[in-house]
DNA sequence: GCCGATTTGTCCGTATGTATC
DNA sequence: CGATACATACGGACAAATCGG
């Protein structure tokens, strides 16, 4: 349970709008009623508001209240959205997943590695190749580099596994803020040779840099999509400020 | 000049960082000596701060401080982060851009398409697709759907320009909250028609739809991008509740 | 290892402004 | 105009994490 009011209070109306006791299109009870109803302050209350509007599930209006505007979804096999791992993702929609590890080396970044991937020259990094199967189906070719310094030991059988998982439980290690760029390009020979691209002569690319709790970029990550398989999903409020 | 306090914080924070006054990897000032700085109240200063997180421009460390870790980025020639209009872009980018309106009519919306693109039957609705150039290279083919009754008179002139534009200012229509979609596809005829498509055989699809201040979806909108000019950005934060 | 200073995290109560109806 | 509802802002209190002595 969470302990975090606001936490709870954000939960549980995500909940409530999920199974449509606020449907579509309605309004939630009124900030001050909810003050009421979960006896807190009022700010506790917007702040819950706020993380569910980030999130594309309400839609507060000026004078009027606030509206529902989530919609279940036809989910695609494999969407990512939010910071979640491959495994979160795929538990998420009942997948059976396996990972190959193709590739597992440690190196030392020379000058050229460096500013490719904006670690520190003469840093002691891993890298990493790995094919992720879902339900048998070679989907997504992910290159990870991390940094030695942070994550410490890292095995081949490790990396079998969820990375992640070994990071936050094990190292002890909070993942807090990631940037992503999303771009689409040409198949390499190694894509061709590990996943099953049919007619496809590009995929989606997902490279992705993650910071931990010190501020430190201790992961690079490519994760190479087949095009069919693929799909991400974002929500974006625009500030009213149309100055 | 933004009249909100928060909001002036927030972007005199962003610049300086940009400018690196506060570099890279430093903290900024203790929220307590900003409250003195700015002569505002610590929630002020806290919802700034929280905006810069949200963007990938800092991250706070519990007990340490605010830490930036923004970096200059190279940017690609069309990238996409925010939800701001094709012409925003272009205009940030310091880009010459014109658009080709190849199809505008109107249509009610039967069965099929209301499934499809999520508008009620029988809904009068504005058809367009426009070809997008960036220094006369055709960039991207966008397809918009407008609900009639929100968008009101939609020329093909209008179309040509900034469709936004016309909405926010003429209009009076405040446009919040949008979700996208993004999906690579394989290429069409049309595609091959109107972009210059090389060797590629598929392309970013960027879906959308957006959602006016009544929570009623007037949009929704397919561009379809080259994907040697695709590019599209986005910061996660993990919340850490490590549960 | 403990303590205290510093710093961010959570929460409260209140006041005032502004938009809608 | 008044009632309702969200938006912004203030100031204070206590908790939790970090770090140096």
């Amino acid at each position: 349970m969470p302990k975090v009011k606001f936490d709870a209070i954000y939960k549980d109306l995500k909940r409530k709008i999920e199974n449509e006791v606020y449907p579509f299109q309605s309004l939630l009870p009124s900030e001050n009623s909810m003050v009421t109803t979960y006896e807190c302050s009022r700010n506790t209350i917007r702040r819950a508001i706020s993380a569910l509007a980030s999130e594309g599930y309400v839609q507060s209006l000026h004078g009027i209240g606030v509206r529902v505007i989530f919609q279940p979804v036809e989910q695609a096999v494999f969407t990512m959205g939010t910071i979640e791992s491959f495994q979160e993702s795929a538990a998420r929609n009942h997948l059976d997943v396996t990972t190959k590890v193709i590739c597992f080396m440690e190196l030392t970044a020379d000058e050229r590695t460096a500013q490719k991937y904006g670690f520190p020259v003469g840093s002691d990094l891993y890298y990493i190749q790995r094919v992720r199967y879902v339900d048998d189906k070679p989907l997504i070719l992910d290159i990870n580099i991390f940094l030695k310094d942070v994550v410490k030991t890292l095995t081949e059988e490790i990396a079998t596994g969820s990375i992640y998982d070994y990071l936050e439980h094990t190292v002890g290690l909070s993942i807090v803020t990631s940037k992503r760029k999303i771009t689409v390009e040409h198949i390499t020979e190694i894509d061709e040779k590990y996943l099953e691209l049919s007619d496809y002569n590009c995929l989606a690319v997902v490279t992705s840099q993650t910071f931990d709790a010190d501020g430190v970029m201790f992961e690079y990550t490519q994760s190479r999509h087949r095009p069919d398989y693929f799909s991400f999903q974002d929500t974006a409020v625009r500030r009213h400020s149309i100055t």
